[in-house]
DNA sequence: CCTACCGATCGGTAGG
DNA sequence: CCTACCGATCGGTAGG
C-alpha cells in the first residue's frame, strides 16, 4: 500500500501485461522483464502476483465510483433531467476507460482472478455501481423521458457496451475521449428516450 | 476432426472451463477431471489444448456466420428494410449465444489464446461479420429510416453489447431466450432509427 | 485409457 | 535489487 513510483511502474506494466494476456497468461517473470529486472526482485515491492491485480482492480473500481459521484452531482446542466442524467454516466464511464485502457481493461476483464473475498466484493460494488444507471432509467421512465424499457435489460446493454470499448478503443485512432464520449452518449441516449412509436404512458392526449 | 462422442464430451468440458477460468486458467488436468480420466489420457483424443481451443472458436465462429446469413436471408418479412434486417441479425447472434453460452464466451473472450496464424484467420472472420451489421446500418442511414450515427461506433456498440450477454445471460434467468432478443433488438433499433430530435436528411418538409 | 515420466516454467522464499 | 533455490504444476510423450 506504499506509494512508490516503482510500485507504480511494476503496476503500469502489469497493467499492459494483463490487459493483453490476461492475469492467468502472465508470469511474474513476465512482469519483472517488461522492468528490466529479476522475476525474484519483484517481491522486494509486491507481496504477490495476486496483490499488483487487486491493486489495480480496487483502484480502478474507485475511479469509476468518483467519476459517476461527480457525474451526478454536476449533471444539472441547461437541461436537467434523467436524459442529462443518463449522459452525464455515459461520458464519465467512457472517460475513466479513455484515461486509462489498459487499467480499465483489467478491472472490466481480470476481477473473475481476484480470490473469493475480493472477487465478491468487488462483485458488489460493481453492482451498486449498475444500480445507479438502473435507478436513472427507471426515473426517466417514471417521468415519461424513457420509453418502458426492461430497466435492468437496458443497463446491462448499456454498460456492457461501454466496457467494450476496452477492446477496440486505440488512443491514437480516428475517434477521440471527446467525440467518442458524445457518440456513446448519443446512442444511449436514443436507445431509451421515448419515440414517436410509443404507446403514451398513462393518458391519451387527443391530438 | 473426427467427430466421436467423446470428442464432444471434451469440447464441452473444455467450454465450461474456459468460460469459468479462462485458457491460460484452464490446465490439461483440469479438462481431464471433469470427465474422470487422467490428464495424459486426454492426449487418446486430442493433439494438444490449443486444439481444443480452436475446435470450440471456430465451430462458433460458422454458427454466428450461419445464423446471421439465415437472419438477412429470411429478414424479408412484413416489414422489410434495413430496420428489419438489422433487428433479424440482433435475434440471430442472440440466438448462437444462447443456443450455447459456454462455447459462445469461449469464442467472445478467448480467441486470443489462439495460436498467431489462427488469431489472425478468425480476426478476419470477425471483422467480416461485424461488416454485415455496418454495412445494414449504413443502408438505413442511407434510406432516411435510421439517424445520421457514427456506423462504425454504432455497430461496435450494438455488437459488444450482444456479446456481453455471455457474461450475464443465466439459461434459469428470468429472461428467456425469445423475449431477451426481443428486447435486445427492441434496445438496438431504437439507439439507430432516426427520431423527432433528428434533422431531417437533406430536405426540409414544410410542414 | 493407464502408469510413468520428461523438461520447462510457475509463484514465491532465503539470504545477502 | 541480486543469485540460488524450493516444491508444485505445466503441456506433452513413451509404451503399453
Amino acid at each position: 500500500m506504499v506509494e512508490t513510483t516503482r510500485r507504480r511502474e511494476i503496476e503500469d506494466a502489469a497493467s499492459s501485461l494483463f490487459h493483453e494476456h490476461g492475469y492467468s497468461g502472465t508470469s511474474v517473470r513476465d512482469i519483472a522483464r517488461a522492468l528490466d529486472i529479476q522475476g525474484a526482485s519483484l517481491y522486494a515491492h509486491v507481496t504477490s502476483k495476486q496483490d499488483v491485480l487487486w491493486s489495480i482492480v480496487e483502484r480502478t473500481a474507485s475511479r469509476f465510483e468518483a467519476a459517476a459521484d461527480a457525474a451526478l452531482a454536476g449533471a444539472d446542466g441547461p437541461v436537467p433531467g434523467p436524459g442529462s442524467q443518463l449522459a452525464a454516466l455515459v461520458r464519465a464511464h467512457v472517460g475513466v476507460i479513455t484515461d486509462d485502457v489498459r487499467r480499465a481493461s483489467v478491472f472490466v476483464h481480470e476481477w473473475r482472478s481476484l480470490s473469493p473475498d475480493r472477487r465478491a466484493a468487488i462483485g458488489k460494488r460493481r453492482d451498486a455501481y449498475e444500480g445507479r444507471f438502473r435507478t436513472v432509467i427507471g426515473d426517466g421512465i417514471a417521468a415519461g423521458t424513457f420509453a418502458p424499457v426492461d430497466q435492468v435489460v437496458a443497463a446491462a446493454f448499456v454498460l456492457t457496451s461501454l466496457n467494450g470499448l476496452v477492446a477496440w478503443y486505440r488512443p491514437d485512432g480516428r475517434l477521440k475521449p471527446g467525440p467518442l464520449a458524445e457518440a456513446m452518449a448519443d446512442l444511449t441516449l436514443r436507445a431509451v428516450l421515448i419515440g414517436p412509436d410509443d404507446a403514451p404512458p398513462d393518458e391519451v392526449d387527443a391530438g
